[in-house]
DNA sequence: TTAACATATAAATAGTCATTAATATATTAA
DNA sequence: TTAATATATTAATGACTATTTATATGTTAA
């Protein structure tokens, strides 16, 4: 399969702010209007208005207007588990980065145990350049 | 599972770079010096060098000198599938967003199919807060 | 030691991005 | 129409980042 570097790389961007990610997180929850995210994350109207632009931007989300209320939702919910999935490879990564890192914290189901599980059952996407 | 919404972003931003994600496919390919690398993917040794630099303060990479070269390896080599993954995900997103794409792109195994199977498995991970 | 090579760093530049404050636009209710 | 509310946009700011050029550091061989 193609890989489309500039692609991957633009949907990485949009993925790698922290507010960005509490949006996407409150939006996992269901579709929700601006003043109702703005509510629940704490941050300023204007902010949302920007970030959910560029989550827009990159089809991560989609709107809906209802009456004077604009609605948010994922485009595809799955994205939250893929972001869950990072979590898992971050606390791993930190703790083969740092050797003080005691070995009690390493999770149950590790990141790359997951990953090879599932590329096994997709074999048409592992190992492909 | 406590999601770390600021070191996800972080490592999202390591991967947000063009140049990093083929130095990163490079990489899969096995252990390689900095010179290696600047061959194979032809950008500048101070380039590569600046961004194994980014690699390796994420834990994306690890170091290891065997005379006057600098063998870079990935750390956790499962992150390739993450990035592959995330490479269907793009052509998915993309197609989502695109009403005049042409259905028969679409890939065999959705993301969504695969995520959801995955959390399935690994179901102590999926649908947390 | 010096010469040659591998890698890292520093300085400079240009571009991007997150945030805030202020303002504009759009919708509904009166 | 006007007032009130919801959302978007603009301008300004500072911070960060990718890249190039030049140089420094580290290692090996002679």
């Amino acid at each position: 399969m193609k890989i489309y570097y500039k692609q991957i790389a633009g949907l990485f961007k949009s993925l790698a702010d922290e507010n960005r990610l509490k949006i996407i997180f409150n939006l996992a929850e269901g579709k929700k209007s601006v003043s109702k995210i703005v509510e629940e994350t704490g941050l300023s109207q204007p902010l949302v208005s920007h970030h959910l632009k560029e989550l827009k931007h990159n089809h991560i989300v989609t709107t809906e207007r209802e009456g004077s209320f604009v609605f948010y939702q994922l485009t595809e919910p799955a994205i939250v588990a893929l972001i869950n999935l990072t979590n898992q490879l971050v606390v791993e990564l930190s703790e083969k980065g740092n050797i003080f890192s005691p070995p009690a914290s390493s999770p149950e189901f590790p990141f790359s145990a997951m990953m090879e599980k599932m590329m096994g059952i997709f074999s048409n996407l592992a190992g492909e350049k």
